[in-house]
RNA sequence: GCGCUUGUAGCUCAAUCGGACAGAGCGCAGCCCUGCGAAGGCUGAGGUUGCGGGUUCGAUUCCCGCCAAGCGCACCA
């Protein structure tokens, strides 16, 4: 379903350019014609700020401009009162006929109620969270990762064929470290005395997974011989089973947060597959790449810096700058999304520049690659700010906190704060206030809804709702329910197109306050009043079905559950 | 030093391309349960939007300067 807003600006701007026809505003360019909701409910539903913007090019009093706009304007069923207002507005204000109407509508739509066709089938790649395998996602990235996936099932919804994508980093010089740490850990364990890396990987996990990868080894006695004889072997060895287990936990983890990939991307395939190799050549084909203190440099125009960045090491290894290079190859010119979101941490912020500039030196329009920055999470209980590093092994991961707080509690938390501002994680709040929660109170009113379907269906009600007649809802409450549940389409748009999913809870808590509010005003089974009407029973009956529709849908999109019960 | 992000109510955060009285939740002060779940509803107090300039009919929003916080500035990822 199209948002109204769009259907409005269509009337808006139909009726300025009659108006002008009509010879009642002088015949200059119209300016961009936008529907806005007023701050103030007085002022209606929509406002339309034409009038002023209006106001230079055609040399009039806005509020003369916003009159005679209004006096254009097409009859249309989803209007009622139009007004104009000082200084030059235009203010709308839906029909309750129509209002109500959009309950059979809601119904109608079911689960894809809130779609919209804003990216046309258009394939977008999110690709997000990406952390080394070199241990358990932390909490940290826990905010990526409830980003991304929100992000994605928006977009979904907005229309755009989506692909999920984890990038694994199983090249470079921190999976080399992690090998040798398990390594060291394996043969310390075999009483051998090898001291582990000095950039080594200190957890305690290491020594677990050192220790569970021998256990399972098929030939434990080889692999001991291995590691006592032939330490590149064994490190070989070691590191190939560390990163399968470790792509397990992490795969594991993040179901738990219930986020789930299309694709685990690996980045040694960009060397094998030959792309890595392409994406160079071309580089240096359009004269990208400088040769300097025996390594290869990359340059663009679009960068003030004049020296670039290392892109192959002076022996030869590529950086880590060269494998997102070819992925970004590979990625737009080998599978050709249209639309490419990286998210990534606020440590990686001072390469979002040079990565745009790569992708519009191999060709690509940098409007195509959205890159995402999520400020950093400072976990804390209380006043006790918890310091995270894999590599000296303080580790708060993804697991002990979803099984600490719930992965609900979790993703709403991480959800709600835009990325761009840097937040605490408080576990004890987290939990100490679970009671008055948002969460709660928003899954609170999931479950009222299915309290009422429940006792509804003991008593006997038509279940399949065809007898309620929804022209009879009209209550204050029952309208400002409606309102809320039709902004949903609005919101998915908005979130499509600012990739900001924190719009996301506070809608939530919005549509929760209006449902609260009907439930409170309006009694929907005669239980309280057996006067009540049948004839309402059964047109409110209709209303809580939609909110509940709308309801599941929001939560659904933020990746939540709709508990019955609580 | 340079770059990116942030600074809004006591606290945590919103404010849809620059709009009409800056909004929620928590906390605080009150009120509302013999009936669909009170994990709820209603009312109230609480603001010089970090500071100073500028652009504009209009600035929390855009521009400049300053102050403060986080992150980054490797032939690590």
């Amino acid at each position: 379903m199209e948002p109204l807003r769009h259907k409005l600006v269509r009337v808006v701007k139909d009726a300025a350019l009659r108006a002008i026809e009509a010879g009642a505003l002088p015949s200059v360019g119209l300016p961009e014609v936008t529907v806005e909701h007023p701050q103030n409910p007085d002022h209606g539903d929509y406002a339309c700020n034409i009038g002023l913007r209006m106001a230079r090019s055609a040399q009039m009093n806005p509020l003369e401009i916003a009159r005679h706009v209004t006096e254009h304007m097409s009859a249309v069923d989803e209007l009622g009162a139009t007004s104009v207002a000082p200084p030059g507005f235009i203010n709308m204000t839906i029909s309750d006929a129509w209002l109500k109407q959009q309950v059979e509508t809601v119904l109608a739509e079911g689960k894809t109620f809130g779609n919209i066709d804003k990216g046309s089938g258009r394939r977008v790649q999110v690709e997000f969270v990406s952390v080394n395998p070199t241990g358990p996602v932390h909490i940290g990235h826990a905010r990526g990762a409830v980003l991304g996936s929100t992000l994605a099932n928006v977009l979904t919804a907005a229309g755009y064929q989506v692909e999920r994508e984890y990038y694994v980093n199983d090249a470079g010089n921190q999976m080399d470290s992690f090998y040798r740490s398990l390594y060291a850990r394996a043969a310390q364990s075999l009483g051998l005395e090898i001291p582990m890396p000095a950039d080594g990987y200190m957890g305690d996990y290491v020594t677990e997974t050192a220790a569970a990868i021998l256990a399972e080894s098929p030939d434990r006695a080889a692999l001991e011989a291995l590691v006592r004889n032939d330490a590149d072997a064994a490190t070989r060895a070691m590191g190939q089973a560390g990163l399968a287990k470790m792509l397990d936990l992490i795969r594991h983890d993040l179901a738990m947060l219930n986020v789930e990939f299309d694709v685990w991307f690996n980045e040694q395939s960009l060397f094998d597959s030959g792309q890595y190799a392409e994406a160079i050549r071309r580089l240096r084909d359009d004269g990208h790449l400088v040769e300097r203190e025996g390594a290869t440099w990359f340059t663009h125009a679009s960068l003030d810096d004049d020296k670039g960045s290392v892109i192959v090491r002076s022996n030869g290894a590529p950086t880590y700058f060269a494998s997102d290079v070819a992925y970004h190859h590979d990625k737009f010119l080998r599978r050709k999304f249209d639309h490419v979101i990286d998210v990534w941490g606020a440590d990686h912020q001072g390469h979002v520049r040079r990565m745009k500039s790569a992708v519009e030196a191999l060709g690509i329009d940098p409007e195509r690659l959205t890159i995402l920055i999520a400020q950093l999470v400072t976990l804390r209980r209380g006043d006790e700010v918890i310091r995270l590093s894999k590599r000296t092994g303080d580790i708060i991961t993804v697991r002990e906190v979803v099984d600490e707080v719930g992965s609900d509690v979790c993703r709403f938390f991480l959800l709600s704060r835009s990325a761009d501002s840097q937040m605490d994680f408080d576990l004890e709040l987290a939990k100490n206030e679970s009671e008055e929660n948002p969460v709660y109170y928003v899954q609170y009113a999931y479950a009222r809804i299915a309290g009422i379907r429940q006792r509804a269906a003991d008593r006997g009600f038509d279940p399949d709702l065809s007898r309620g007649d929804v022209s009879l809802l009209g209550h204050e409450a029952e309208l400002a329910l409606v309102r809320k549940m039709l902004l949903l389409t609005e919101i998915v748009e908005l979130v499509a197109v600012s990739y900001e999913p924190h719009h996301l809870p506070h809608y939530a808590q919005e549509l929760a306050t209006a449902f609260h509010w009907f439930y409170k005003e309006c009694d929907v089974l005669p239980d309280r009043d057996p006067n009540l009407p049948p004839e309402l029973t059964a047109a409110r009956l209709k209303l809580v079905e939609a909110a509940r529709i709308v309801l599941a849908r929001t939560l659904d999109l933020m990746g939540m559950s709709a508990p019955e019960r609580m």
